[in-house]
DNA sequence: TTGAAAGCGCTAACAG
DNA sequence: CTGTTAGCGCTTTCAA
């Protein structure tokens, strides 16, 4: 604090700085005493500049300038009680499927002046749980959860906090309520599993394939490849095809795939032609194995994966896959969002569109 | 609201409900009205339990169990005037080099009972002085922003909240001050770019390249990326060797890889040997593009990438890349807060350590 | 061990 | 167009 160094917005050797608390920070009421008016006119000018007389604003403007004043959040939600924070829970930000839809969401809410408080739960229903608890604190706007599987605890503060009138959105997915189970229902935003699943299986199908393998998931609680791959072995036995569950190993994706290529073209007879994968990590771990093996994909076995992650279309061959839309699931749900908090009305559910890509992996026969 | 749902931390249809406020949360004063007691013995309660006699706790915990009360976080904090908020700038969180950063912190902070607010920039200052702006006002207990470039403004609010007593850290770099360029100096907690870069030339020359390249990244205000390059460029050319320096085009890096190879095997005469790049994704992309090709890595070509993303190894030959520590530097920087912020101390910088890693990309000569 | 009073910084409502 | 009054939900003194 010896040498004058520039900060314009608060100089600690300016006048302003002797009407600072003891955190430090300037508040409406330095500025306003600055600017020689009451703390709500700039309170006013702040939120609504038009309605405050030219040269007032003038001053407010100068002396906000001078003190370098940063509104306290706070105590601004604390005291109009609306609050513009968007909770969002993600299974995982490392996972480049989910930062998108963070993306998406940041992209579609932070124009509208939401901010987004994100936690992730590594994809536990109980760090959820914990997490949800957590940030119900901030008293959030809305809330989105991934998924459409929640522990009790959750699935209570979720439906409580959609009984007092904040939005609830479960992203990610898009399934019709279980007959027999009874469960609050929130607006869902993603794409049916078990569609997706099927389909993976309807392609290796025809394709003319009938000794199938499907590669789950290494996460025990990762349920929507549990889904998938459920629904994948059920299409693909109606079919009178043979199917082959086995559970990638945890660690490195990439490795995980390469390990499980062993098990692969080992089993039988009859020998397995064709694998689908909870995602294209594993699926191009076991092509790149493939390849180092010299085990013919598609020939000897044709490889599906999920996600369509940037690297499958640069493997050879290149790895067919489901294209997921990430970043559409994210805007979706905060135009969604946006029009219920706007109107008042409950947010609309969303079955978003997903493709299976054929490549290089399952070509021809 | 017809049936009976079992909601236990609140059932709609309970007692407290007509105590709801507009916003329909529950209150401090509800649960002290359900409890027989003051608000001010549950708040204790709250944060001590043990300070309230144990019938009287009795009485709380069920009062709390039955109207399902969250605190509100917004009220606590203003009115302790303590923040337990931890403002989070990264470029992107795509990007899962930042996103294990993050998940870093997280895991160092949240046990601390610390929460993080975490915003990207988009690699853009601008963005990022934007963004600082509206954290600061969560008054959080502090700032992590990457890198040490930043905008004039975001410069003045940092400089302005670190002489506020809230510690700054800046991550993913760890430079000495620039000796003509008078700047706060705020914490560094990283590593020197430059030092990476001149150790990538190093490992080059050592294999006896003269001919270098390096490929630096297609984003403008990447400045570690290409402050790595100018290091490389000036170690090589100190050596006598030529450095010719190609931007990456933007989009898809893999595809922007592939792109760049082309230049590099046309190039010349005299021809490039090495190539370095700023990340493992570009690096890739050539590497596979050089395979299809037929061109030899490295025997017409060695190739260093940056970052030693989990694809780099699995490729063949395998990418030499530099380790970096991830999810270190977010560890690191949780640990330095939380003494920084416990015993009000500055936060100690600290230099992390990386490696080249050599594999067969850049192997024998 | 519990309570009463006061206030955190800001914003609704109303009044002027 | 500006000011007054009251209070958001909680926590800090202090006192009982």
């Amino acid at each position: 604090m010896t040498q004058p160094l520039p900060l314009p917005p608060a100089d600690p050797a300016s006048p302003a700085r002797q009407a600072r608390r003891g955190h430090g920070r300037v508040t409406l009421k330095e500025v306003a005493l600055a600017a020689g008016v009451t703390p709500i006119t700039v309170s006013r000018f702040l939120r609504e500049p038009a309605v405050v007389a030219a040269e007032t604003a003038q001053r407010i403007r100068a002396a906000l300038a001078q003190t370098g004043y940063v509104p306290n959040k706070q105590a601004g939600l604390l005291a109009s009680g609306v609050s513009n924070v968007v909770a969002v829970l993600l299974p995982n930000l490392a996972n480049s499927i989910f930062a998108e839809t963070a993306q998406g969401l940041s992209d579609g809410l932070q124009a509208a002046g939401f901010e987004l408080l994100i936690a992730s739960t590594g994809y536990s229903l109980a760090r959820e749980e914990h997490q949800l608890r957590a940030l119900l604190g901030w008293h959030p706007a809305a809330l989105v959860v991934t998924g459409r599987r929640h522990s009790p605890g959750a699935l209570q503060l979720l439906a409580h906090a959609q009984a007092c009138g904040t939005p609830v959105i479960e992203i990610w997915d898009h399934h019709p309520p279980e007959p027999g189970q009874r469960r609050a229902s929130f607006t869902q935003i993603g794409f049916n599993h078990d569609e997706v699943g099927r389909a993976m299986a309807e392609h290796l199908l025809r394709a003319g394939h009938r000794v199938l393998a499907y590669v789950d998931s290494g996460i025990a609680e990762d349920y929507r490849a549990h889904e998938r791959g459920m629904a994948f072995a059920a299409a693909a036995q109606a079919a009178g095809a043979s199917v082959t569950v086995v559970r990638s190993p945890s660690g490195d994706a990439f490795d995980a795939g390469r390990q499980v290529l062993g098990d692969l073209v080992r089993a039988g007879p009859p020998a397995i032609t064709a694998a689908a994968f909870a995602n294209d990590h594993i699926a191009c771990g076991a092509m790149l194995e493939a390849v180092r093996r010299k085990v013919d994909v598609p020939g000897r076995l044709a490889l599906l994966g999920f996600g369509d992650f940037a690297i499958s279309r640069q493997l050879t061959p290149s790895m067919s896959s489901v294209q997921l839309p990430r970043h559409a699931i994210g805007t979706e749900t905060a135009r969604s969002l946006l029009d219920a908090l706007k109107h008042g009305v409950p947010a609309v559910p969303a079955c978003l569109p997903w493709a299976l890509v054929v490549r290089g992996s399952t070509a021809g026969r």
